[in-house]
DNA sequence: CGTGAGCTTGACTTGTTTCAACCAACGTGG
DNA sequence: CCACGTTGGTTGAAACAAGTCAAGCTCACG
């Protein structure tokens, strides 16, 4: 059979470290309030996964908290005709599923989208961490009120703008994400998506995409070579988004 | 000049208990809480909006937790050019700001669409509230959980749907938080939205909301006859979204 | 070397927007 | 009371954006 094998050549390092320190990693916050805890207390697990694989189906439910500490994934809802919209990107650091931390079912399923490693931690006990400490509360309602700002930007997008618009609030809202981690090199970045991850996020077709990318190419607003990603005319690309 | 006001003849009802009951009604369980606590804990007070009114603006924070008791109201986003998206409506018992609890900047303005009328509770003691009775942080994070399975819905709509499949997902989401209000009668019910709270909604023109729903009461889907919408062929409707 | 995933390009079709005119209902102010 | 301006809805024709279909290309993998 031909070749099913999804990330040949990858080696995925050990341990945690990676994670990205930024505000409202709840990876940090969370290994932080485990000491001077008892020995297991929020003890996390460690785990990796292929890229391309589905992790969570949308309406399960976790009894473990997880959070991504390397490589990029995505929350999608797929129609049942096969239509798909990819909610949000995933980057280190970010909280994978907000609703496993009271146990409730997921709204939409998270997708691999490079090789990743992330962390989970017992829901009971980040729960409980939570109710003790004011300050993991607070932490919590910015990254839910950071989800829901986004949320709404998606709403936007989706609902009242066009194409080339959508493709590029999308680049520069994922190079700001990426600039908070420290994860870009001036206006380069790592960038493992591929046409269809844009479509599928921007609601448009995988066709169109190109379209649009080509035209941003040749207008000298953004360069793609290979998994990278240089934005050459930055105010050029915001321009575009209606945001002088 | 001509005539500018908003709402000629209307007048409010006094008092909350028009807040239906049903599961995470905040303004319900924030009452209950002040139970047994000192006089002013929690105490809400009472407010009116003409209709079309802005109640609250994007960017804004508040010390006061405002719970919808009465009235249809919308959050929406406007775009510099003027390009406006609904980001979800507002019903009687919804909570109308979850920023507000936290203290947050709110990511979306607040708006009336009929005459309305809401309590706003402050802000410390919901938090104290909160912090202290797990079941109202529970009930919270049921209500944030809701709000992120709708907003993931909404961009599914807006990303890789039709118009009429948008318009069809709209009244029959509408339809059922209406149901769990107990604020239907059979298939009719109270529908307060002009035909551009519609397009704003969907990310479809006014025009295009006309002739979709045109289609739709050819089709015997639906009647909309003033400010009552009756679904006429409830089956038909979610076969048209879908979901048979 | 063969295969499949990913990207590019062009021609054609479809869905949606835009523009325009028109009507009905309603308040308002003369 | 009537004439007027506004809001909300309807309809039709033309313009446009995006989707579909199809072919050809590169490249990495097995």
């Amino acid at each position: 059979m031909p070749h099913r094998k999804q990330s040949p050549k990858t080696d995925i390092p050990p341990s945690c470290g990676a994670c990205p320190s930024f505000e409202d990693n709840m990876c940090d916050a969370l290994t932080r309030a485990a000491a001077g805890r008892p020995p297991h207390f929020l003890e996390p697990r460690e785990h990796t996964a292929l890229g391309r694989r589905i992790i969570y189906r949308v309406g399960g439910t976790l009894d473990r908290v997880p959070v991504l500490c390397q490589g990029w994934a995505a929350t999608a809802l797929t129609l049942s005709d096969g239509r798909r919209q990819i909610i949000s990107f995933l980057l280190p650091g970010d909280l994978m599923s907000s609703t496993s931390i009271f146990g409730l079912p997921s709204p939409c399923s998270v997708e691999a989208i490079t090789d990743l490693r992330y962390r989970t931690f017992p829901r009971a006990d980040v729960r409980e961490a939570i109710s003790q400490d004011p300050a993991l509360l607070a932490m919590l309602s910015r990254i839910w009120a950071d989800q829901a700002n986004l949320a709404d930007q998606v709403a936007v997008n989706l609902g009242r703008r066009g194409a080339t618009e959508r493709v590029a609030s999308l680049i520069l809202r994922l190079s700001q994400r990426l600039q908070k981690r420290g994860m870009t090199q001036g206006q380069t970045m790592d960038f493992p998506l591929r046409q269809h991850h844009i479509a599928d996020a921007a609601g448009i077709t995988v066709v169109h995409v190109g379209n649009v990318l080509a035209e941003f190419r040749r207008a000298g607003l953004v360069e793609i070579n290979g998994r990278a990603l240089t934005i050459t005319d930055p105010a050029g690309l915001r321009r575009v988004v209606g945001m002088p």
